[in-house]
DNA sequence: ACGATGATGTCAGCACCGTTGACATCGGCG
DNA sequence: CGCCGATGTCAACGGTGCTGACATCATCGT
């Protein structure tokens, strides 16, 4: 599969030392990566180009490619880096608080790097990173009460609405930055009330803070796992060992 | 604003007989859109470019821009037609089968067109159709009996769930392409049980198929707006009469 | 009937994109 | 010292959205 990679990238050296430090060129991995993030936290994944990397680095837009074997590979590595930020659940916490701690965490990556957003979404589920927030959303879940053989309908919906969550705001500037969402609030005051007039009445209410609006809907969410855990499953809180 | 137009896109005849089929070109803003969700549709969005449009309609790749100021006002009109497809909700029913069949409707819009789903959730929030699709979500939920000082929270928890589940589905193939789902849950069942338990034990209820399992967040999240609309507001269904 | 007019499609070309093959450079090692 | 491999550069390819100049051609007022 990997046998002949592109000769033109020989990424890591050939496990010499380790810690050595590849004394070769200007460029390196990691600062690739670091002006990379950088410019799509800035600019949008759009200004992401090679020609800008390169630009910025005082490099040539085809110097990546001795580091990486093409940019979706480049992006593979950025996103791997992001979601070292979700921290691990708290072994004494109860489900509830971990599930929840679990899901902000993870939303805030999206959240601050609404960049890069789309690209974490696309990244496939067989990464190790992402095995981890599986293990540690079905642990709580378990731990919840949810039977093992339901667990799945509960890990997606908290996948969808977590992720899904995080895409939505990176996609609507109009729900996130703050001016937009006030011209929002102002249209939607002035609707016609003969023909909207559900939402002139709620006009008010509407288009509320980012992160607020989150987690008041976590909070929703929990709230039904927790009724429905406890209604189809054990359902006091139980520690660690999932072998039940 | 609008007064010195592209002169290239003199788009809609001047209100001359409204029925009037303008019969000077083979082209058609109608006949373009069409082509373009087709190809969107068929091949992706990245597949739908104008030189492919062209190719497809037998015309140049310049040729759209006498129907289009640009690419972007192409996606909108696709896009404004692809919500005509969510339906009204029913006057006769409950507020918790309308937003049901409302959040059903409306998401799978997003499964339909994957190659377009990022285009419509980009697409801003003050287009007439999200007029209406806010203002059923918004009625139904005051007919829940939500206060209308806190139905922007309720309102943005459906519409992040919506929308996002969407992107989701649209972003993961190995989520509903079910031979790489199946294969997904065979990685997972063949998970080291030592460093991942809880996901190997649950690893056959994971990756559950995708229409069901969204079906299920609905259900979820309905549960949870029902009990808080009961606990916070008033609890009995109500006409559609928002008045109060 | 006819010529003006304006709508529509075509063409060449711009700047930008990711990517490749050939080349220059340069440092460390035998 | 001299090699060689790693790294960066350069020119170029085909792709993208888009523009200005041009060609065509139906319609309409005279």
């Amino acid at each position: 599969m990997l046998e002949h990679m592109n000769p033109r990238t020989r990424p890591s050296p050939p496990s010499h030392n380790e810690a050595e430090q590849r004394r070769t060129g200007r460029l390196d991995r990691q600062t690739i990566l670091d002006t990379a993030r950088e410019i799509a936290d800035t600019d949008g994944l759009r200004a992401l180009t090679l020609r800008r990397l390169g630009r910025e680095l005082g490099v040539d837009s085809t110097a990546m490619y001795r580091h990486f074997r093409d940019k979706a590979e480049l992006f593979s590595a950025l996103v791997d880096e992001l979601f070292v930020a979700v921290p691990q659940p708290d072994p004494n916490g109860t489900w509830r608080e971990n599930l929840r701690n679990l899901m902000i965490s993870w939303w805030r990556i999206y959240r601050d790097h609404e960049g890069l957003s789309e690209v974490m979404a696309r990244q496939p589920d067989d990464e190790p990173r992402l095995f981890h927030l599986t293990e540690w959303t079905v642990r709580e879940l378990l731990r919840a009460g949810v039977p093992a053989n339901e667990i799945g309908h509960f890990h997606q919906a908290i996948y969808n609405h977590t992720v899904g969550s995080g895409l939505v705001a990176a996609f609507s500037p109009w729900l996130t930055t703050p001016e937009i969402r006030d011209e929002q609030k102002r249209i939607y005051a002035a609707l016609d009330p003969g023909q909207f007039p559900s939402a002139a009445l709620a006009a008010k209410s509407l288009y509320p803070e980012t992160e607020e609006a989150y987690l008041f809907s976590v909070d929703l969410l929990l709230d039904a796992i927790e009724a429905r855990a406890v209604r189809e499953g054990t359902p006091q809180d139980r520690r660690t060992d999932a072998a039940g």
